[in-house]
DNA sequence: CTGTTAGCGCATTCAG
DNA sequence: CTGAATGCGCTAACAG
């Protein structure tokens, strides 16, 4: 059997003796519609199973679509699903759907994902960067395309950004553990070239500075050799002559790969994790804790206010962390 | 500053001295067109900074889109969100993106969504069911859009569908309990309404019948009570009179809590999570794990197919789930 | 309150 | 190998 065909719009007005348009103002219309044309209408509709055409729709209003691109690196990892939950959450309240592409974290990809999901007609643009330019956005900006950078700021290009406040997060935490007199401290995190890593990590230099300590490289574990598993390099680094008395991490990874490690060597060195996980609490690991969901909700406003007013200068939104003792971040140093 | 119109095809053939069609041949036809032809448009299409528009040709070529829809009910589980990423890993390599959309786990949000997602011209659509029925899908299954049911079958409507293996699944793992001598073995979950857990359920009990014990309503904590958290009913059923020597939970969300509640009570009690989580090498917990990466693969795979061979008998696709031991699953009874 | 005309950007005829 | 006409389904701009 054959398909049946879906009917449209002129379908409907024929079977309910009205025009094209009229149906258009049932469907869409603030317009008045006298309430009996509308019944018969919405009757000729329910018969014929009609569903409006929004792609014909949004083509015909010039291309406005009401999707919203998101244009991620790794959907694996929990914190950006979280985030991708926000961002769909904000946009469905605003009547916006979100089209999701992933990037598999690499900048040649990235430029190829981002153009297709340009291509889809995207009222605006949220990304999570890899490359590390985005000049070549340059272009669809001049064409109106909200485009905002999620978690990491978009270089090269001037645009709205929501980002975690990560140097001053990461600052708090390395304060906690020298006010408790450590002074050995390690920073452990996988790839430190992103953004977010570069800042904490600054943050953590930060603190130190405060209390006279300049950091040494022995004492930074940051997984540039992707071969090498962090959970082997903290136990190397706890091995070492002079090991850390506390440990900050980097990242979610980081901190259970740290975890681990320290579990497997039972050793009572303090640990807190950036970004918070489901049984941090349930096992007492002190965290840099922030809201994902907030962050994907900030960004997808920006967006829907850039849509508003897309003239209005560049926004930054900064999503505030908060350090959250449970226990391992308390002990104070040892050996 | 008034944003720069957006170029058209049109404006790329005029610059290039060439009709609008010859455009379209260099970006898409597999047709033949001269070398330099193909260059002049290049060229111009470059000076432009053209871009196809998707949707324009979507339309024309009969509303045949290139994004399929995905509908879920939360996108917070990650269980959920695993999923999501094998739909769209799949989805990417066949050129297709993906177009999420979430329901809050509300029967009457089901419809509206899927009518929204479906009006959008989806190529497909990819469905984990909330309402306990679908057959207001049948007049578009007639349209010929395919539709496949993810990790639950959809009710009342022929189509393709995606499952775990959760009855076997959760079979092993009360077998692999009771062999050890255990006979009272609690069941906990949270919603027990939803397909999946009357599966382990189901399975639950096989494994139990097949030593002679019939299960009673005592040993099961099923989560009904939204109101009651299920890390409390964990405890209180610890502290009964014949308290189980043995747990199984039917989801992730059972697990954690469950795993909470016995780190409280500082109890011997063995248990077997279904759904395998980041830590649970760490601390040992067996579990009833599955690939929810595949599950969504080989559901985006099913709606590949049958946009190929729409008039296919639908399929029923099972994901295995293995038991996994790591010491938790493993303890004798005691008391 | 409702109808008519025109055309969004593109690809499919059918011609050359 | 290339071009001209036509229309996908819908809605803005104007009528009435």
């Amino acid at each position: 059997m054959p398909n049946p065909t879906r009917s449209t719009i002129q379908d409907v007005a024929r079977l309910a003796g009205v025009s094209a348009k009229t149906v258009s103002r049932v469907f869409h219309g603030s317009d008045q519609v006298r309430p009996d044309t509308r019944e018969r209408v919405m009757a000729a509709a329910e018969r014929l199973r009609f569903r409006p055409n929004r792609v014909a729709r949004d083509l015909r209003r010039g291309g406005v679509t009401s999707t919203v691109g998101f244009v991620i690196g790794d959907i694996q990892n929990p914190f950006y699903f979280t985030v991708a939950g926000g961002i769909e959450y904000e946009l469905a309240q605003h009547g916006y759907t979100m089209l999701l592409a992933t990037t598999d974290d690499s900048a040649e990809t990235e430029r190829r994902v981002v153009d297709a999901v340009l291509s889809q007609g995207v009222r605006a643009l949220l990304l999570i960067p890899v490359a590390d330019d985005q000049s070549y956005l340059e272009g669809e900006r001049h064409f109106g395309t909200p485009i905002v950078g999620v978690d990491r700021p978009l270089e090269n290009l001037l645009s709205d950004t929501v980002l975690l406040t990560n140097r001053a997060g990461m600052a708090e935490a390395v304060r906690s553990l020298t006010a408790l007199g450590h002074r050995r401290i390690a920073f452990v995190a996988n790839p430190a070239s992103v953004h977010t890593v570069r800042e904490r990590l600054a943050g953590y230099r930060d603190a130190l500075a405060e209390v006279g300590v300049s950091p040494t490289d022995r004492w930074l574990s940051l997984g540039d050799d992707p071969a090498a598993s962090t959970r082997d390099a903290v136990v190397e680094l706890m091995r070492s002559s002079e090991p850390p008395t506390a440990i900050v991490t980097g990242n979610n990874r980081a901190t259970t790969a740290t975890l681990q490690a320290l579990r497997d060597l039972d050793s009572p060195c303090a640990l807190i994790g950036f970004d918070d996980f489901e049984l941090a609490e349930m096992l007492g690991i002190s965290v840099v804790a922030h809201d994902a969901h907030a962050l994907g909700r900030a960004a997808a406003l920006l967006a829907i206010d850039r849509i508003d007013r897309p003239t209005a200068p560049p926004r930054r939104v900064e999503i505030a962390t908060s350090l959250v003792q449970r226990g391992s971040g308390e002990r104070p140093p040892h050996g």
